[in-house]
DNA sequence: CAGAATATGCAAGCTAACTTGCAAGACATA
DNA sequence: TATGTCTTGCAAGTTAGCTTGCATATTCTG
């Protein structure tokens, strides 16, 4: 029986400061597993008493026989030899979905700096903060990165268009930019049917156009003014996800959060701080 | 000072028992990390009283000292963590946003496999496979995933609910739900209020639930049959994306895929092989 | 081989960590 | 608001693990 299943089974008699010990456990269980129950409880700000009888609570006989329980689930079962499974080709080799998915995840993140790098994300940063409207496009999968990116750049109190349906419709919503705009659109795979009409029409009125894209980015016609593109997870012809495209949308809104910041209050230091402040609920 | 330095720098004057010691330090250094000095010194053949003067030998002022140095090396240094700990450090410091951001998420991505394991993700695709229909709920940010989802289901030829709207609204989307259908839930940060309805109704009349979910899913109440949970990236309190839920999403969908591939046609290979059948144009 | 030096085990002592009874506080309930 | 239940921290008690003085065994040296 795992730590998150003897969770689970206890979960509704949680308390608020077990709730808390639960929570570190869970975010950072190596060093749980290698700290005492007072560490623990220091840093939760809570008595160590109370750890001691979370692991009561949760089943085992003592903190001792807990602690041990979070050693073998999170440093001996994810020892070195699991880690060497973790490679894209042994993955593979297993028929692994998961962790081969994950190494595919990481090794595309870590070649994004790669293809976007900070400046052109602060280009798009200043077009989008410049921006009075800001106009969304996106079909198929990528629909899911547009409906991301509009939450978040309403939540900063940007005025935020969808664009959605086909031909007229799209035509219709196109008739109010401005030069003052700015259109982002989400593109992968194939070019879509109206993204030429769609940048047209905003070069054609002055307004701002960023593409955010897979691999195709470059090959975009007619060129969007900024793009930021970078290959997806995966080889060509395989599964793609949006992680990529995701972290780069990511780190367009953290950026144009801080930069806004920058300009009205003094400057947060680090990225938590940054954000517990921006997404606070 | 590395461990292996210090036994170099006295190696001359270990004596036969401490030899011993040394080898096994050098053998097993995850298991004398984790083990105390009776331990150590019971698997070796000698008495403890050794073990401690080694520790004092080596340098250190204890034999707590020499097992933290020994995990510091061996566990901590040697962690999915550390790798990435620098450019984290580094991009941190020069207020380099792309890159903290991509450090985090190749970290939260890493320390998955931790909490969902293969034979879970089975699972629910079990569950899912076998359903008549598919409901799905999310609100905030997790609604990006719950389109992801609801697509690729469609595409798959499973027949999908999405719930949307509030109390009303919800329960009348809930009345035609019965026993041979799933609800998979969205959950990140606080438990929704509709949570515990949903579910509840859910399990009265005999169907499946499946929350995906952030740090929290273990403490959700009342608990769904199923659970994939894993801390999302970054710390609790910071910026957190939805990169390692939609992998996890990814991953359900993949081996669902899979699954289906595996009951009409031949097994395929590769991920890449497999995919490129399963989302061709 | 004798004597000294060193190594090792034993066991008592010590320390840090964990446990638990108790009381004060918080919260719900009537 | 009063009462009871539940939660939490405090502090004393207990335990496990580490340390160290001492005695015995072993090895080295002349």
């Amino acid at each position: 029986m795992s730590i998150l299943e003897r969770v689970q089974a206890v979960a509704e008699s949680l308390t608020r400061a077990e709730h808390l010990l639960v929570r570190e456990v869970i975010a950072k269980p190596r060093d749980v597993a290698l700290g005492t129950a007072s560490s623990l409880a220091q840093r939760t700000g809570v008595h160590e008493a109370t750890a001691s009888r979370l692991a009561k609570k949760l089943g085992f006989e003592s903190y001792a026989n807990f602690r041990d329980a979070i050693r073998q689930e999170f440093i001996v079962k994810a020892g070195p030899a699991t880690r060497v499974r973790n490679t894209l080709e042994a993955a593979a080799q297993n028929g692994d979905i998961l962790n081969e998915l994950i190494a595919r995840e990481v090794e595309a993140l870590t070649a994004l700096p790669d293809y976007v790098d900070s400046s052109r994300i602060s280009d798009a940063v200043k077009a989008l903060t410049a921006a009075r409207r800001v106009f969304i496009f996106a079909r198929g999968n990528a629909v899911t990165l547009s409906t991301m990116l509009a939450r978040r750049l309403l939540r900063m109190g940007v005025e935020v268009e969808v664009l959605s349906g086909d031909g007229r419709d799209l035509a219709e919503q196109m008739l109010g930019i401005g030069a003052d705009d700015v259109m982002v659109l989400f593109v992968f795979r194939r070019q879509p049917r109206h993204f030429a009409p769609l940048v047209e029409r905003a070069h054609h009125v002055g307004a701002g156009t960023l593409a955010i894209s897979g691999s195709i980015g470059p090959a975009l016609t007619p060129a969007p003014k900024l793009l930021l593109s970078a290959p997806r997870s995966g080889s060509n012809d395989s599964f793609q996800t949006l992680t990529v495209p995701m972290a780069i949308t990511n780190a367009l809104v953290l950026m144009m959060a801080q930069m806004n910041q920058d300009a009205t209050l003094e400057r947060l230091e680090t990225l938590g701080e940054l954000i517990s402040n921006f997404e606070s609920r």
